[in-house]
DNA sequence: TTGACAAGGCTAACGCTGTTAGCTACCCTG
DNA sequence: CAGGGTAGCTAACAGCGTTAGCCTTGTCAA
């Protein structure tokens, strides 16, 4: 638990100072000039490297994207762990909920990065996914009420991300009804 | 609406008989190898073709995904309209969850293309993309419940296929969970 | 002081990707 | 029989992730 309130993320992967340069760098550069900029020669370029010295870091992009997405997930994490612990009774959900778009909004890219399909997840962190996804659990109090609350936020985040809902949609409206359905669905 | 009992899909986009085995050949290389087996090279020795004689047939590799994401959302459209014309008074929603889950575990390379970020939505065949959303407005009676339930389809979907859920999760039961927190939630 | 070794950079190159330019062969129409 | 469209081809380009092999620098022990 601790001072902060809430449980503390599982310990993050080791790394060297050069190689924490590395994934700041990348993460720079994904988030401002998008995921199709985020390129071995180009991270090279920012760095003041050659595109194969990035090799001494990190074995490959793949896992240089893993430490990313840990980083992002410890980071979406605290953002999710702090809006249950500091929601008033009967509000965690909406906390949640607003909590989670707005980290997702914020930070598009790497979200996207961090939930796209293909990713080595066995080679992540231990628990760090669970931790992450433990305020659901906290919010609803039943695993699967958890899991379809989850399922609901991860969806409209990116189809909001995608532009996929009419233009003049008023999402405020939309996330609202998820979250009064969830709330009123809720067990006592 | 027609003897099928729900709207007809919006005209498809012309396409030349060869163009049409090209679609063919794409989709069967995409749903039985994977996305990154969709290759023009790897495509042409599907036709028998060089990779450059493809751009006879479509200006590029974009244009030929878009063709296959208009057809992959005329079947999932005709599959959720089917599914809500057919079902029995206040089963609405539960019976378009079960279909929408159905198609699109069932053909799931595909459902991701269509999905995925990053394409030319303004090039699709108009309305297609609203018709194929609109037995969730059928459904739910309510624009907002409607994106909110697509939303909570789409998210249940993505994490399925992306095996994002814990191992021993009984999905059945989590999909039941949001179907019935959308129905209790329903208006009048 | 010197030798060994690791860390971290470099160039050259490979195989893959989507794509373009330019050529050629066939077929249908006038 | 000429012209034009259709549909194939080869060669090539730039960019991608990645590997092999080399070299310099710094540290640390003998």
């Amino acid at each position: 638990m601790s001072s902060r309130g809430f449980p503390a993320p599982p310990p993050a992967t080791v790394r060297s100072p050069r190689a924490v340069q590395v994934v700041e760098a990348a993460r720079r550069l994904l988030e401002s000039d998008g995921p199709e900029a985020l390129t071995m020669r180009r991270l090279g370029d920012v760095l003041g490297i050659r595109a194969p010295s990035i090799y001494k870091h990190f074995p490959g992009k793949p896992a240089l994207e893993l430490a990313m997405i840990e980083d992002a997930l410890i980071e979406l994490g605290t953002a999710l762990h702090r809006a249950v612990a500091g929601a008033a009774r009967g509000e965690a959900v909406p906390s949640l909920l607003v909590a989670y778009r707005a980290h997702a909004l914020a930070h598009p890219n790497l979200y996207r990065l961090a939930t796209g399909a293909g990713l080595a997840r066995q080679d992540m962190a231990d628990g760090l996914e669970d931790w992450a996804g433990e305020p659901f659990y906290l919010a609803t109090g039943e695993p699967h009420q958890a899991q379809a609350l989850w399922a609901f936020a991860h969806g409209m985040v990116v189809l909001e991300l995608d532009d996929r809902f009419l233009p003049d949609s008023d999402l405020d409206r939309t996330w609202a009804a998820g979250a009064s359905a969830f709330v009123t669905a809720a067990p006592a």
